[in-house]
This record gives C-alpha cells, structure tokens and sequence, in this order.
RNA sequence: GGGCGGUUAGCUCAGUUGGUAGAGCACCGGCUUUACACGCCGGCUGUCACAGGUUCGAAUCCUGUACCGCCCACCA
C-alpha cells in the first residue's frame, strides 16, 4: 500500500480497468438474466469522426445512467454504434482524393465505394478507442453500424414500406441544391446566416412602350428566369395593370402581370418578378399560375444557356455583370442595403440554390400527426419540458422531406426504372428483370443519412425482424442529445418508430446544452477555442472531465466549460484518491471486511457519518430519478470532502492509532462509509473508484467489480437526528475556537485551553463524552464545561446559539477588536429581530401565514433575542 | 416574422411545490498538523437586471422594459 503515489496518475489507470471490464463482460447485456430490462442507444458518431467534447457530455450523462442501472440489478443494454454520415465522409474521402489531384469521378462508383470504406475501417477505431477512454459502458458485442448488411435491409424495408402506403414519392421539385457538393439537401441541412446584400429595382419596359413596372430583388441573376411578374389584387397601384405584359430585360422574352395575394404590397415596389425555377415562393405561385418554368442556373452554379449572355459564367459573376448592364442600359432605379438571411449547404458553406429538379420525398404530414399524437398523449416527455413546445412548433409546420442524395457514399434507393416500358420497380430485393422483360437500371442516389439513423432504437435491435432483443429492449428508457439534432434525429425516430416499431423508442428525451468555452462563447475551430476532450482526458484524466461535465449540466443550461472549473474537479479525484490512500493506509491487512457494530452501541462520530452516508444515498437516487447530474454530483463533491474527509477522518484518526475494539469499531466504520461513497461515486468516476475498491478488503458476494456491485440504498436504521444535531453543535465549538485563534495569531501548534458554559445537563454531559473529538480538533490541551463561568481577565467570550465559548489568552486578547466585533454582531441580531418584530406585528402575517412558519419566527426572535442578551451581557463585562 | 433561454458574490453557476440567499474558483491572513500544498485552518464578498402587480411575505408567481444569447422561418 505505501507504493501508491500521492498524486493520483490516471495515465496508468483508466485504459487497465476499461479492459479489464470489457474482459469480464461487465457490459454485455444479459437477455436471460432474469432481472428487469434497461435499455438506451447510443447516438451514433460519424464513423470517421473523434470525439468532440460535446460527445464527452452525451457520453458521460448516459454513462452516469446506464452504471447507475446497473448496479441497481438491472439487466443494461447500452447499445453503441457509428453513422455512416453519408455527405461528411465523402466530402472527407473527395478531399483527401484532391489532395491526389483527383475526383471521384476518376475513380469511378465502385473505386470510389471501396475508398470510401477503406478509409471508414481504418478511422472506425479511432472514435471507438475514444470512447473506451471516456468510459463509456457500452455493450461492445452488440455494436452496429448504419451501412451493416442487417441495418441494410432495415433501411429497405422502410423504403419500400412507405412506398407501398404512399408516403414516399418522386416528384420534379424545387429542391436546395448544393453547387459544390453537387446535392441536393433538405430543409434541415441548410443554414440561415444574416447577410448583408442588396435590394435592386429594376425597371421591366411595357410592351407596348408604356413605363412598365419596377420590381424589386436581391437576386437579379435570377431574372433571366422570370416568367411572370406578380402583384397583390388588392395593390390599388397595380390592380389595373393585371393581364398586362412587360418586357424581361436583356433577354426580351414577354412576361404576363398576374395577381396574386402572396405578394406584400408593403415590401420594395410591391411588384414581384417570378422565378419559378430559383425560388421555392415563385415555384408555387408559377404552379398557381401555370407559368413555365425556365431554369438559369445548373447543379454547379453555372448560367444556363438559357441565359443568354450570361451562359456559362457562374452565378455570381453574371450578377455584378447583369447590375451592370441593368445600369447602362437606364433600367436598373435604385439599389438599396439590405439586410437578409441567406442559405448555406450546412457541410460545405457553401451558398444553396434552389433549383428545380426530380427527387425522392418522404410525404411528412401523416408520420408527423402520429408523432404530435404521441406526445400529447405524455408517451414520450422532453426534458426540459419547454422542448415541447419546439417540437411541436416545428412539426406542425414541416415539409415534406428530401431523402434523395446525389452521393455516392450511403443507402443507394431501392428504386429500378426500365429502359423497356418505363416502369418504376421499387423492392426489398435486387430484382432481375423488368416484367416487360426489359432491363432495370437502379436509381444512382442514395438515402439522406437520417433516413437510416431515423430507424436506430430499433434496427439495431434486429428489426424489421421480430427479435427477442426487440421484444426484450424496445422501447429505450433514456435518449440524451443536444438540441441541434431534435428535429434531423430524434422526430424522425419518433416518427418512423411508431410507424414501424409499434410506439415510441425513448420514454425521455433529454436535450443538454452547448458546451460552450468559459467565457460563454460557442466554440469553433475558426475562434479557436475548441476544448479537446482527448488533451483535457490526457492532461486530467476522464473522471476529472466526467465529474467536471456531470456537475455543470444544469438543464436547459448551456455548459461554460472553465479550466478553473476543471481544475477544482481535478482536484477533488485528487482528494477522493488520498482519502483512499489514507484509509489503505491505516485498516492494516484484513482477512474480510468487518461488520458495522449496531448503530446504538456506537459513538457519536461514527452515529453522525452512518446518518449522513445514509442520507446521501436517498439524495443521489432521488437527483438520478430526474436527471439532475448536477445535484447529485454537487451533493457527492460536499459531503466526501467536507464531511467525511474534513471531519469524519479527522475525528476518527486517533481512535486509529489505538489498539482494540475502539480501533475496530472505527476501522469497521470508516471501511463501510467509504466503500458506500466509493460506490456512490463509481458512475461518475468509474476509474478511480474501480482503483480503489479493488484494492479495498473483500465481503463475502463481492463480484469482481465495483461495476456490478449494489448501488448504497438509504438505511433507515442508520438515520439519527440527534447524532447530526449534536455533531452540528460539537462543530460549532470547534469552529468558534479555531476562529479565536485564528484572530489572535495563536500558532497551529500550541495547545490553548477553553470552557464551555453549557447550561443543559444533557448536553453537558454529551459534550463531556465527546470532549476529546473536540481537543483534538481545536488543538486544547485543556476543555471544561460548567453550567456557568465567572470570566477572568484576558478571556476572550463568544456567544453560540445555546452557550458561550470561553478562550484564555492571557497577553493577546485585543479589547478593543473584540468589543467592535460583538458589536457589529449585536447590530446583525437587532437587524434581524427587527425584521421579524415587524413581521408579527402585520396583522395579516399571524392570521394568514401557516401556524408553522409563524412559530418558527416567535422561535426565531426568542432566540435572537436570548443570543441579543448573551451578547450586551459579553459586552459589559469587556467594558466593565 | 415566430419561438425559447439568460440577467444572483470579482468570475462561472446552484437555488423545483413563494418564508428575506449558496457552491467552486479567485482574493486576504495563518500553517512542512505523519492521506492530500491538486492540501489544512480561518476570513471577506450580494439594492438576487429594471419597473409595476399578486401575496401577510417574491430571487422564486404575473405583466411590462432593457441588455445578452440561441433556435426556427419560402417577403422577393
């Protein structure tokens, strides 16, 4: 025992125990057990990704979770797994291949696949090593992967299943498009970023020569497209222009003016250009209208040759040049500032296009009204509840859902169309041949990523087959995320779980914060201020970080991650360590471990931890029951410093050094309290508490583990009142005495003598027995307690609650400090007093505040009162 | 345009059925007390953003204002 160092090193500690319980199986879930099931998935990380600190959180929260589970007897299944993240890796893969001078085009589908996969198997194990060393329990021997050949047919089977309800259809759309990945996207992976651009009035000529109209754009490269020009049928300005024709600049091409309640009157000149192609708004309205429909732009950003002069150039080029035109040519009336918020392809940053073509969609609406149903019904709450809200808010108006992807890396759609009669095959299976006999080419897309991780609870379960799993860990208890995928993840889950697993797959959803650095800012590699969980795991240690995430994760809070913060948790696994340490230290070489004799034939010290350690039990349980990691965490850090390392193992260290059954009961004692916090604590800091309690002395049914060993419940035998009074009251004295010393510089190391005027003969007598606790620990060589004390000269007096404390200190009692600081307090008491005199003195206050809390003020007053006189009678004596 | 969150000690934050405020860090003073200086002991620190309202009583509930931040959004 005397080898461990004293500062506790993690960097030889975490990765042998992380194996040692994936040896032992200490996470397999246990389908035959016979004990209740608890399940959670993981959300899956990009397989080719590493662990972002905001994993770190969504790691810990539910490892705090399923540990805790699992001790309490249940059967845990923590199922892991990774995302294939179908735009992200390719992107990565087509990067790296840039840095090879080629595209994937080079390579070819096929080529490109393999690379794509090569790359996935050789990064896989990096995100997976990272969460080993965060701790994450997870059951390993049911990992998945969303491009699994069984997650595989998953994705098949919901394919073609809302195909056959109609609830999947292809249609010719305006879609977001991304120029650079060459993509379509949904809603969703568009970013909305303020923008400051410009407003252009542009004049459209009449046909007839008249003055035309003016309409107003942000987007004048857009106009080669026009096809209409749109007003508001109630717009007295233009109502009588309605049917008329102007003429599209540049290109000549006649427009026809249509009205239409769309157009607010109240924005630019009330005259709106129509760009079916490149606006969703003008896509509708030209679909009300039955306007063409004359596409500009291509899938890489480039002018079409539809627009004339412009052909070829891209986007925007051809505006500075179009403005210019506009300009020379006296048509272009204004240009304006112009504040809005403009698209951007969420992967790539670059600027989308909405343009027009053919796409897979899901048909929302009717998954969408199942999933609201669900909630309102209570089958799945948010946590906290004001997500709700959002969640409704954003079902209610959701669109339906792009799932097409011009990718390479992902699900391809089950979907063959036939060269012979056109037909369109949808199948779970590969099919052969048309019915026509005609050869069948399969759609070249693939599926939007959270198409598939939109079936996770439960295609990693094994559906669409009807499992023992399924049946067994569906639904999920608990699913943690941030809120940033609550609509691209978690709807979609609920979604298509009710749809395909029968209900709901999380009962909870718990939506954390941002992690943010500790001046609040979002981090970002551009600003720099990216915390590492890996350097910060390296550097501190993962329980440090763990402990440090679990305490700060108020709900609905964002999480300012400070390295004071950090450090202040490093410090406290420093302290648990040493502890730990100190108790090795001194139990000595025990056979077993010892019983805890009964609590009544125990002194007043080990009574009060017993009471307190059980206590704590209830208050940790009960912070787990809701999720208040921070709670439970804060009460976890207060109570083994502050009570049991700053008093209980202060009190009891003497009782150490003796030999016999006062050295027993002690050392029987101090075992059993730590070990309950060293289990108490194991959820949130698995490694060292797994340090520590295997080298902790063994009971008879002790597993392997601490891992698997039974989470402390309250024991309601333990709980004493009294004890925690009487303590509070033996600390007080204790305080008071140090507190004279301190102030009057008396040095640590000399032993200084006190009386206690304690009136109560109980209490007396109470303190008599435990006088020795309170000598130890206020450094006395000398400690009386009298029913009254005549003070001598160069006493310093103070008052506590029920008694005074009386100090001899001959030559350097400062008179003059005392008095002051009596005084200051008799001025804190008459304050008080006053406020509550004032209180009862309300007619309202007595009649109508409950009888409770008014006698708590009479009691209040009283003592304030009896501590008031206790205070001026200290007073007049110093001056007398 | 819609919605949400925040404003409490120098800093970062707790404060859940309304009974006049807490923690960590920082700071000040003293300590090589044989677990720990990543420590021990003692100490200092608040018109709980502002203005109204409800109530016997408000950091806590309601209304409004200001500032900060976030999310969603097909007004060019």
């Amino acid at each position: 025992m005397s080898e461990l160092p004293k500062v506790f090193d993690h960097t030889t500690v975490d990765a042998r125990w992380y194996s040692y319980w994936e040896s032992i199986g200490a996470f397999t879930a246990l389908p035959e057990s016979g004990k209740p099931a608890f399940s959670m998935v993981l959300p899956p990380p990009n397989v080719t990704g590493s662990l972002h600190i905001g994993h770190a959180l969504n790691h810990t929260l539910p490892d705090i979770i399923a540990r805790w589970k699992r001790m309490l007897g249940y059967d845990v299944l923590w199922l892991p797994g990774t995302d294939h993240a179908g735009i992200a890796t390719q992107n990565v893969v087509e990067k790296q291949l840039a840095a090879e001078g080629k595209t994937r085009h080079d390579l070819g589908r096929e080529a490109f696949e393999a690379r794509v996969w090569e790359w996935v198997r050789q990064s896989h194990g990096t995100i997976t090593a990272q969460m080993r060393q965060l701790g994450d329990s997870v059951d390993w021997s049911r990992e998945r992967f969303t491009l699994d050949p069984g997650l595989t047919r998953a994705v098949r089977r919901e394919f073609v299943s809302l195909y056959r309800d109609g609830l999947i259809y292809r249609d010719r759309y305006i879609v977001n498009w991304c120029p650079r990945c060459r993509t379509a996207l949904s809603d969703l992976e568009v970013q909305h970023r303020d923008t400051a651009g410009k407003l252009y009035y542009v004049r459209y000529p009449g046909v007839g020569g008249g003055p035309g109209v003016v309409v107003a754009t942000t987007r004048p490269e857009t106009m080669l497209g026009d096809t209409a020009v749109a007003v508001n049928p109630d717009d007295d300005r233009y109502r009588h222009m309605a049917g008329d024709r102007v003429r599209l600049p540049v290109i000549g091409r006649e427009l026809p003016i249509v009205t239409d309640s769309f157009v607010d009157p109240a924005f630019g000149t009330g005259a709106v250009k129509v760009t079916p192609a490149h606006d969703p708004n003008d896509f509708a309205m030209g679909r009300r209208h039955s306007l063409p429909s004359v596409s500009v732009i291509d899938e890489d950003g480039l002018m079409t040759a539809e627009a004339g002069p412009y052909a070829g150039q891209d986007r925007f080029k051809a505006r500075r040049g179009l403005v210019q035109q506009l300009e020379a040519e006296g048509l272009l009336e204004k240009v304006a500032d112009h504040q809005h918020a403009i698209g951007h392809c969420e992967r790539c940053g670059t600027v989308v296009e909405p343009l027009v073509s053919t796409q897979w969609f899901v048909k929302i609406g009717p998954l969408a009204a199942e999933a609201i149903r669900v909630v309102e019904e209570g089958k799945v709450t948010f946590l906290p509840d004001n997500w709700t809200k959002t969640y409704f808010e954003w079902m209610t108006n959701i669109h339906d859902w792009c799932i097409s992807r011009q990718l390479w890396w992902g699900h391809r759609i089950p979907a063959w169309y036939c060269d012979g009669c056109g037909t369109t095959v949808v199948s779970e299976d590969d099919p052969d041949r048309c019915a026509c006999g005609g050869v069948l080419r399969q759609d070249t897309d693939v599926l939007d990523t959270w198409f598939s991780s939109g079936l996770w609870p439960f295609s990693t379960l094994g559906w669409p087959d009807r499992t023992a799993e399924l049946a067994r860990y569906y639904p999920t208890t608990l699913m943690l995320t941030a809120f940033d995928i609550i609509f691209f993840w978690v709807a979609r889950m609920i979604m298509l779980g009710v749809k395909f697993a029968g209900g709901v797959p999380f009962h909870t959803v718990y939506i954390t914060g941002l992690v943010r650095d500790e001046r609040g800012q979002k981090m970002s590699k551009s600003k720099g201020n990216v915390v590492d969980p890996l350097a910060v795991m390296g550097e501190i240690g993962a329980d440090a970080l763990r402990f440090t995430l679990a305490a700060m994760a108020s709900p609905g809070m964002d999480i300012p991650l400070s390295e004071g913060r950090m450090t202040g948790y490093r410090q406290f696994i420093n302290k648990f360590w040493n502890a730990s340490r100190f108790l090795l230290m001194n139990i000595g070489d025990l056979p077993s471990r010892p019983d805890v004799p009964p609590a009544h034939d125990l002194g007043l010290a080990h009574r009060w931890i017993l009471s307190g350690v059980s206590r704590l039990s209830t208050e940790v349980s009960d912070a787990l029951t809701q999720y208040r990691f921070d709670l439970a965490a804060d009460r976890l850090y207060h109570f083994f410093w502050h009570e049991f390392a700053d008093w209980y193992i202060e009190l009891v260290k003497p009782e150490l050094q003796q030999t016999g059954p006062v050295r027993e009961t002690a050392v029987a004692v101090l075992i059993e309290v730590h070990d309950r916090l060293v289990r108490l604590l194991h959820p949130f800091i698995p490694f060292v508490t797994e340090e520590v309690w295997q080298r902790l002395p063994r009971r008879a049914g002790d597993g392997p583990t601490v891992t698997l060993a039974p989470f402390p419940a309250k024991v309601a035998g333990w709980l004493d009142a009294q004890a925690e009074r009487d303590m509070e009251y033996l600390q007080q004295i204790v305080t008071t005495i140090r507190t004279v010393r301190s102030e009057r510089g008396v040095a640590p190391s000399r032993r200084i003598a006190a009386v206690v005027d304690e009136a109560d003969a109980a209490m007396r007598a109470m303190l008599e027995r435990n006088a020795g606790y309170i000598r130890q620990l206020a450094g006395l060589n000398r400690l009386e307690f009298r029913s009254e004390v005549a003070p001598g000269p160069d006493t310093v007096k103070r008052v506590l609650e029920h008694a005074h404390v009386f100090v001899p200190l001959a030559g350097v009692v400062d008179h003059q400090a005392e008095i002051e600081k009596i005084q200051k307090e008799v001025a804190a008491v008459a304050k008080e007093s006053s406020a509550i005199e004032q209180k009862l003195a309300s007619q309202g206050f007595v009649e109508r505040a409950p009888a409770r809390v008014v006698d708590e003020a009479r009691a209040r007053l009283a003592q304030l009162g009896e501590r008031r006189a206790k205070l001026e009678g200290t007073l007049a004596d110093m001056r007398g």
